[in-house]
DNA sequence: ACGCTGACTATTA
DNA sequence: CTAATAGCCAGCG
């Protein structure tokens, strides 16, 4: 990543000891701080990452979640309405909504149920 | 190299 | 209330 032409300002961040990443290695590594039983949004982790606007940009980074070394819960992570919006990118959309419900949360018509009680705020948690 | 699309969100009509 | 539009950034044709 990171082509650089006239941009990169993402990684500039870096909020009181933080080191400086790549914006996937960051929304990663923020996913993976979800407990279970909870889930985020989009909008929710690219606010802490600085990039509210981007949200785009953490659903393109859960493409690669996939083959990552260490394990990234992309299921954990719904849209601003708690809709299962990717679940047709894990291998089966079935998978999500088995692993969210197995996890404790419930899921109805492809939506978290109670969505309000079950989000994780990571910006509320304090992330690393 | 240019243009479109996309696992989103917020604002405006 | 719902519908449409704009903004963001990176990957792919």
């Amino acid at each position: 990543m990171a082509r650089s032409s006239t941009n990169t300002k993402i990684n500039t961040i870096t909020p009181a000891g933080n080191r400086e990443k790549d914006f996937f290695q960051l929304v990663y590594e923020v996913v993976r701080q979800i407990p279970k039983g909870r889930v985020s949004s989009y909008g929710a982790i690219a606010a802490v990452l600085g990039t509210r606007l981007s949200a785009r940009m953490v659903g393109w980074a859960m493409n690669g979640a996939h083959h990552i070394k260490p394990k990234v819960p992309a299921h954990r992570v719904v849209n601003r309405n708690g809709m299962l919006t990717g679940k047709y990118h894990f291998k089966t959309p079935d998978e999500m909504k088995e692993l969210l419900e197995k996890e404790g949360i419930g899921v109805k018509d492809d939506q978290v149920v109670n969505f309000i009680e079950v989000f994780w705020d990571p910006s509320k948690e304090g992330l690393l």
